[in-house]
DNA sequence: TCTTTCTTCTAGCGATGCTAGCCATAGCGG
DNA sequence: CCGCTATGGCTAGCATCGCTAGAAGAAAGA
């Protein structure tokens, strides 16, 4: 009886336990981070990991998987953060001026860019480290789903194909990001290219 | 006197070594290129690579400087064969049906989605491998100037913020490529986005 | 033929992601 | 309070990576 009471509680040690375990979880998550947003992703390895979070590289392993978990991991925490300003913004935005109509779709599309340029090693993790996520169709992680609904959301409700807008919106988006992260398009003139963006995707022809 | 000699008119022997050289150059990139495509950059190693062409690992290192080199000099030659693209499909177009005013701009989104679907790995060597290639501003290396500028004639000679708005369609282009090719955005309906981009980027409000 | 020069290869270095197996400590039953 | 067990962490090592030094080889000239 006495066995089948410690299975049904669990001793309050073991609960102790699985509160460190936790948090060393997100040490270990925090860490990576800083370190990729630091000196970016190729300095990154297992060992300067381990040693920042001042354990082995093992216990890294009784974590995650492997490396790639890790940047897995820290990719779905950037989408939920994504989804977050993306929504708020939008919300924010519609309190504001109601003159322009296309004001929300403004604010979403400025939050958009300034997340991937403010974490630019986060963003990288989302979207251009191999990973194996799973996207688009069937299973795709609830947080991608989330921010792609607030891009959605940021198009007027009647707006003709509007899913297929919202996905040109974010692929736009998305390459202005990694076009001019990697310098293959001028830093100024991002003011000219967002309005014809806006101006462009906003349905009004 | 003969020493002279030597150094001016470069001996038969020297010369027919250096087209062997040559060739060997172009050995290791169609090498590279070919292992990219079919099993991804990953799998491209300098053992596998210096296997493949049938040499030692160092010989690698007397054409490039190193791996990196390699990517960068087949992105190069990448630019150039899109840049060749673009321009061949907005001229043919420009022939064929007149009607349409935008038919060139079309065929040239369209040549650009199909050379990053066709040749993947290539396309990654261009735009999403870390490579210290100078770009934007300054120095551009010339085939990707090419390359842009067959985008910017793709939009009618008057167009307002000619510049700015290839930008923003090279970025749509490059967002829709990197999101499918990830499977970040779905296969089907590229037909749909693909109207919506063109009707955005062209100039008519 | 001998020597010199240039080319190519073998072997190895440091660093990577990851893992097997030992060791210590913490928690339990007596 | 003590000894056993079992869990958690670490040391050490593997295979592979990009890259390089120095030996070995071949080809050219004398």
């Amino acid at each position: 009886m006495s066995s089948s009471a410690r299975i049904a509680v669990m001793s309050v040690t073991q609960n102790r336990r699985e509160r460190e375990r936790a948090q060393r979880h997100r040490l270990i998550l925090t860490a990576a981070r800083e370190l990729a947003e630091a000196e970016g992703w190729e300095a990154v390895t297992t060992r300067r990991l381990a040693e920042r979070v001042e354990y082995s590289q093992p216990v890294l392993y009784s974590h995650f998987t492997g490396k790639d978990a890790i940047v897995a991991a820290l990719a779905q925490e950037g989408f939920t953060e994504l989804a977050d300003l993306l929504r708020t913004a939008r919300t924010t935005a519609a309190a504001g001026q109601e003159g322009d109509p296309n004001s929300g779709l403004r604010a979403v599309c400025r939050a958009y860019l300034h997340f991937a340029t403010a974490h630019p090693a986060l963003y990288q993790a989302m979207f251009v480290l191999p990973t194996q996520l799973k996207f688009a169709d069937q299973e795709t992680p609830t947080p991608l789903r989330a921010a792609f609904d607030a891009l959605v959301e940021a198009l007027p409700e009647n707006t003709p194909d509007r899913e297929a807008r919202a996905e040109l919106l974010w692929a736009a988006l998305h390459g202005i990001s990694a076009l001019s992260a990697t310098g293959r398009i001028p830093p100024h003139g991002g003011q000219t290219r967002l309005d014809l963006l806006i101006d462009g995707i906003a349905p009004h022809h």
